[in-house]
RNA sequence: GGGCCGUUAACUCAGCUGGUAGAGUAUCUGCCUUUUAAGCAGAGAGUCGCGCGUUCGAGCCGCGCACGGCCCA
């Protein structure tokens, strides 16, 4: 026989081997009846005095062969966990023997048989029949160390799900994590709602929009940064309650915590301030942190963060002089802040804008100190275009934003729904984006219209739920919570 | 955009002061019917990310590029 250095030619040559003699390597017909979990109730509900001749028929991933000559012990792994089988020459017979060892780890198989107890008092079905369901061609990473390299892991990332169970775990919890969304706002009389992607003027945030064409309708279109605009349209709608969980994107740099697309959950409700909407997001957050960890005392990156009860409340000049270390005299001056700024050389971009000067230093020299729970509240009008003012300072916005491990996790306000209002503001941010701002809000005339025919008094709100997945499974970088994040093709050769 | 680090067998990693490639797992062959990262004996396996340069000689030194990680902007 001829000898090959290569693992995949090696394997092709088995695959080769078993389809001359007629084994199909990819049938469709094995039937399940059990799964590991099966198995494990099964043993459970016998008061582990199982019977061998209860019979179960499974299908799996073998992740580990010991092979013994005449019998082997093999690991096989389904959705619900990993188990033992026990394959014998003597049980499954010769030629089902023969067939078998040609299989390899990765391969797919459909076992028949019954549970005993081995010597080491491990469950394990004994196998009465084997088949092979799907042949795999490529070998598994190595079974102790698994797959490190985070490229490698990011890239085909069915290996690393494969091999890491913690990273299994972590898109468990993502998935449960936004189920505990749905059912908190279900329970809550919200509707829930899907609106355009893509969107012919980008509104809702400030960011830089990926850009797209329809050719039929002969335009350019925008994948939306933000879904606000079309949610509030849906609150003049009647829609009292409503939220929307879906990706938005942003046309700017990749880090641990930004990915081009990410996974928004917004809602609104009428009737409602954003002091109220405040009260629910601790509410939700105590929710969802039992429901997916089982507490609301989570340790992340070494920080054990309590997310339960009533979390601290502070208007952003106040965290600015008592974390940030700014002498209260300063806050009204921009001038002197940007002197400030420069002493701790701090850049900041040229702005005519006192309040983007305070968000700036606020970033550098607050953000990143709020560990515990922290709503930051009283932005600057100028710096919250959507934010209704606050009826005893018309500098100040009924908005806050929401701090935990020095990450932004919401954002909320109470809504402007003046018309007049909401016009002048968006005619100052396109005098701003005239100016040169590119981030500025474009004019959106059909959504001031809409306004016109009148929106009840409102409170909105978005929280970025990859965020909240890096917190809740204690992951330091957005990847690690993304399935799939983006990469740069890997040009071979 | 800047800084630091990484890229060596399918996977995880060594590789000294520049002297021509190593281990474990996996694979292949043989033995083995209760193993737990099974064991024993043997074997094969490499575009050292890519390119250029320095050198008698480069995985190692220099320059450039690609991809990735972390930090900063």
């Amino acid at each position: 026989m001829d000898k090959t250095n290569d693992i995949i030619e090696t394997r092709r040559k088995k695959l080769a081997e078993l389809k001359n003699n007629n084994i199909n390597l990819f049938p469709n017909d094995f039937i399940v009846s059990h799964t590991v979990r099966d198995l494990r109730d099964a043993i459970e509900e016998s008061q582990h005095s199982i019977k061998e001749d209860a019979v179960f028929i499974v299908a799996g991933r073998m992740m580990a062969i010991n092979r013994f000559g005449k019998a082997c012990f093999i690991r096989f792994r389904d959705r619900t966990g990993q188990f033992q089988a026990y394959i014998r020459k003597d049980k499954i017979g010769d030629q089902a023997y023969d067939i078998f060892k040609k299989l390899d780890i990765g391969d797919f198989v459909g076992l028949r048989g019954g549970i005993f107890k081995t010597r080491t008092g491990e469950w394990t079905l004994v196998a009465d029949e084997l088949k092979l369901i799907t042949k795999a061609i490529r070998p598994l990473p190595e079974k102790f160390h698994g797959l490190k390299d985070p490229e490698k892991r990011y890239r085909r990332r069915y290996l690393d799900l494969i091999m890491n169970s913690n990273v299994r775990e972590i898109f468990i919890k993502r998935s449960r994590i936004i189920q505990a969304v749905r059912t908190f706002f279900l329970d809550r009389d919200f509707l829930e709602v899907e609106t355009p992607m893509m969107q012919p003027i980008p509104g809702g945030a400030e960011a830089t929009p990926f850009k797209t064409h329809h050719n039929a309708l002969g335009m350019d279109l925008f994948l939306r940064i933000a879904p606000e605009l079309y949610l509030k349209r849906l609150v003049v709608g009647g829609f009292e309650r409503i939220f929307e969980i879906n990706r938005n994107f942003r046309n700017e740099g990749i880090s641990t915590k930004h990915n081009p697309e990410f996974t928004m959950l917004e809602f609104y409700q009428a009737y409602a301030t954003h002091d109220d909407l405040m009260d629910l997001t601790e509410e939700m957050f105590g929710y969802m942190a039992r429901e997916v960890t089982g507490s609301t005392k989570i340790t992340y990156q070494n920080n054990i963060i309590d997310l339960g009860g009533r979390w601290n409340r502070m208007p952003l000049t106040y965290a600015l002089e008592t974390i940030g270390g700014i002498d209260p005299g300063l806050l009204k001056d921009k001038e002197k802040l940007l002197e400030f700024a420069s002493s701790k050389s701090i850049k900041i971009t040229k702005t005519k804008y006192l309040g983007k000067v305070i968000s700036k230093l606020f970033d550098v020299l607050v953000e990143p100190k709020l560990i515990q729970p922290t709503f930051i509240t009283g932005y600057p009008v100028e710096i919250s275009p959507l934010s209704r003012k606050n009826e005893k300072d018309s500098e100040l916005t009924d908005r806050f934003e929401l701090f935990i491990a020095g990450h932004e996790i919401a954002n909320g306000f109470s809504e402007i729904n003046d018309p007049e209002d909401q016009k002048n503001r968006f005619l100052q941010q396109v005098a701003d984006r005239e100016a040169g701002d590119e981030e500025a809000h474009f004019m959106d005339e059909d959504y001031i219209e809409a306004l016109e025919y009148g929106m009840p008094p409102a409170a909105g709100e978005g929280i970025g739920i990859d965020r909240v997945a890096m917190l809740l499974t204690d992951a330091a970088s957005i990847r690690e919570v993304i399935l799939f994040p983006h990469m740069k093709p890997k040009v071979s050769n």
